[in-house]
DNA sequence: ATGGCTGCAAACACTTTGCATCGGC
DNA sequence: GCCGATGCAAAGTGTTTGCAGCCAT
């Protein structure tokens, strides 16, 4: 799994996420900033992750701050819930593109541009879209090469 | 909601499923076969919704056989499961369209024909796609209008 | 100092599973 | 008749909530 722009301590994008909850009057506090900190280095974690990855920076976190706080979040309208196709939900920050391919084999996420003609197709029916996501199943390039023509790869749980 | 095509008895659709159980070696009950019936007629409920249609037909249905089909369906590959933004996960048949558009105030799911470039964006990223599911989040057109310029509808709560 | 926020644990909702019985093949 | 499928209830997950204390404002 790739991780990037994690703990570098001035993410622009968490100054913003800040400024949001402070301009809904939320109080700012070390728990909060650091699951900012994860949801937008991470912006496709499960409550689970999320907490794991808080927890090395506070310990004294509880995974009913995870969730009090991507629910807050939800309110303000900066992340919303989706449940890739397993049993639980993923959290994903709105400036990320939802436009996205989980590889069924090691769960990676490929990011892909938006795509016009989808919101368009919706808009033609009457529809005012609010939000759009399209996820594509599959395997990703090097599950597809490993498993060109050998043993399909079943097994789609990531460990950690 | 709409309802169609229910309680027909002649599925076309039916048919093809049952066919496939017995292909794959399984027993034909008709706890199986009302299952197939209601998730034909409605290609987005959940288990709850499927397990109270069914009842009607077959009292002494439990919940656990509806989630043991459902899941049964998903091996065979005909049905997929999918949270649609709740805390439940909804069942759809696999040959129904996985684009669709899902009211946030009454929860209507209206379908769109699959847009080929989204797959083309995938695969040109070396993805090798296996389903592809397309859901937008707003206001259909009768909420739409309702909201146009009043208060804005916030329970999605479809009730029963 | 005040009231929102937190941690803890219990409560909840949804889904899965063990076991005895039933019934499709 | 055999073995898979069912119903029931209990166990498992993931998420939410009540409460007392803490800390950002």
């Amino acid at each position: 799994m790739r991780l990037d722009a994690r703990g570098s301590g001035g993410d622009v994008n968490v100054e913003r996420l800040v400024e949001l909850l402070r301009a809904a009057g939320k109080r700012i506090t070390p728990e909060r900033v650091q699951i900012l900190k994860i949801i937008s280095a991470h912006p496709h974690a499960d409550a689970q992750e999320i907490y794991q990855l808080a927890c090395k920076a506070c310990p004294r976190l509880s995974l009913s701050t995870v969730y009090r706080t991507a629910n807050l979040l939800r309110e303000l309208g900066v992340a919303e819930a989706s449940g890739l196709g397993e049993g639980h939900r993923h959290f994903e920050t709105r400036s990320a593109s939802h436009y996205h391919c989980v590889c069924t084999a090691c769960g990676r996420v490929i990011e892909m541009p938006p795509i016009d003609e989808v919101r368009r197709a919706a808009e033609r029916r009457g529809f005012r879209v609010v939000d759009e996501a399209v996820e594509l199943s599959g395997l990703c390039s090097s599950c597809g090469e490993r498993a060109g023509r050998r043993t399909k790869p079943s097994g789609a749980r990531g460990g950690a």
